[in-house]
DNA sequence: CGGTATGTTGACAGTGATCAAGAAAGGTGG
DNA sequence: CCACCTTTCTTGATCACTGTCAACATACCG
């Protein structure tokens, strides 16, 4: 297990909005995606049960290492993690980042094969596999919500790998609607994650993300209100990319 | 769906120890993959009330469309098929290949997201996904198996992910140490499905498939015998390519 | 205010795509 | 069984996209 570094400072989250969206009720944070349906109360108790956490992990820490054995799963309550894996060359892959309320590090292996860190500071709960099976087996709802959330895994990280023969342009077209609907700000996109992580989640160089998106922007596509904020002017053009 | 097309010449598998492996038995021909634990006929028997099939596909043929409803989910019995979308600009993106006992069509949308094909004669058994879902619900152990196909499913994909930054070398490194593995023969690749399909799964053009290929050759790490049989003469030096 | 991390832009180089031609393999019909 | 045709694969020449290197700009943080 990588380090399990709990924030020393508070005050230090870049991103207020998120980071503290779900912290003041600490007992009560679970995400609503484990409640399957109005009343499903018992699956949310068992799995409760089982839980440990939420921890707090600062940005760029550690939460998982890759060869760690698989003892754990996890859930993101808040922030942004970035799983992936470094070559020897020190190039970085990010295989996928996840959202709160999203479960990472389900695996069939014994050990993880890939690292997972937090990508913004990040609030992570964690549950031990064997007994989160366990409660699996007797809660038909909590067997459901795994098998749910590996197949809505599945389809992203699909929809992802379509990217292996696209431009640099459909590439961070793709990404930036796919942002757009999973951190659901309505006008303005405020990328949690830095240039880098994009550029190693597209398998682009840093240079050329900014160079796509300044393209973009040039044909009005977007709108580059700072660095770290883009405003999606023609959704349907972007999506057009795609085709 | 797709075109149900049925072989009309039996004698036309072109691969006969593969398309004809499980063709004997008609009715005992699921594999053994159904059958989670010594013992487990149970299983075997709920799913079997809801298999229809198998039906053989020519290769090529359709067996899925992009945008079909997915009321049915899918298992490979023999051959291989090929998950893909076309682009409008004609490109075609493979993102995986099955091999026999392997589920495909499993999603929780409801339409297919990408059309699969026949990469080579294949035979496919289909269960209509609602009847699937309710013997789950009754049967552990069919739940379960759809949990681990899915599992298994992801961890592929994650790994074939891992190639979007990553050299020709080393894609069709990959490639062929993952093909070996999964049609366990044990000297030589029988490669069962075309460059082009190679190429679109790899991401690249038929002929840097074709070059690399050379290339590896060159370096004593495969060698051709003919176009598609290929000897892995050194696996941990394709190995450490990967890393 | 200064230092570090992050993002932007330009010049150049390299990997792989494209275009083109030829070789090999497979299928068909005589 | 052979000739022919079609499909698939191989190899070469050239070009384009994106990576690399470098310099600078900006934001963040002590």
């Amino acid at each position: 297990m990588g380090e399990f570094e709990v924030l020393k400072t508070p005050k230090a989250a870049k991103r207020p909005r998120l980071f503290y969206k779900a912290v003041s009720g600490s007992g009560s944070s679970l995400p609503s995606a484990f409640i399957l349906e109005d009343g499903q109360k018992l699956a949310k108790r068992a799995v409760l049960s089982v839980r440990r956490g939420p921890i707090r992990y600062r940005r760029n820490s550690t939460i998982v290492c890759e060869g760690d054995p698989a003892d754990y799963i996890f859930m993101v309550v808040d922030g942004i993690v970035r799983r992936c894996k470094t070559f020897q060359n020190g190039t970085r892959a990010i295989v996928a980042f996840h959202t709160p309320g999203e479960l990472f590090g389900w695996t069939d292996e014994v050990k993880h094969a890939l690292s997972t860190e937090a990508a913004t500071d990040a609030l992570v709960l964690f549950f031990k596999r064997s007994a989160l099976l366990s409660v699996a087996t007797r809660d038909q709802k909590v067997a459901n919500f795994l098998l749910t959330s590996t197949t809505s895994e599945l389809r992203r990280i699909q929809e992802h790998s379509l990217l292996i023969n696209r431009s640099a342009k459909c590439r961070v077209a793709s990404f930036l609607l796919d942002l757009s609907t999973r951190i659901d700000e309505m006008s303005d996109i405020d990328l949690p994650m830095s240039h880098q992580d994009i550029a190693d989640h597209l398998g682009l160089s840093i240079e050329t993300v900014s160079r796509t998106i300044t393209e973009l922007e040039r044909a009005c596509l977007i709108e580059r209100v700072s660095a770290r904020t883009i405003v999606l002017r023609n959704r349907a053009a972007l999506a057009r990319l795609l085709s």
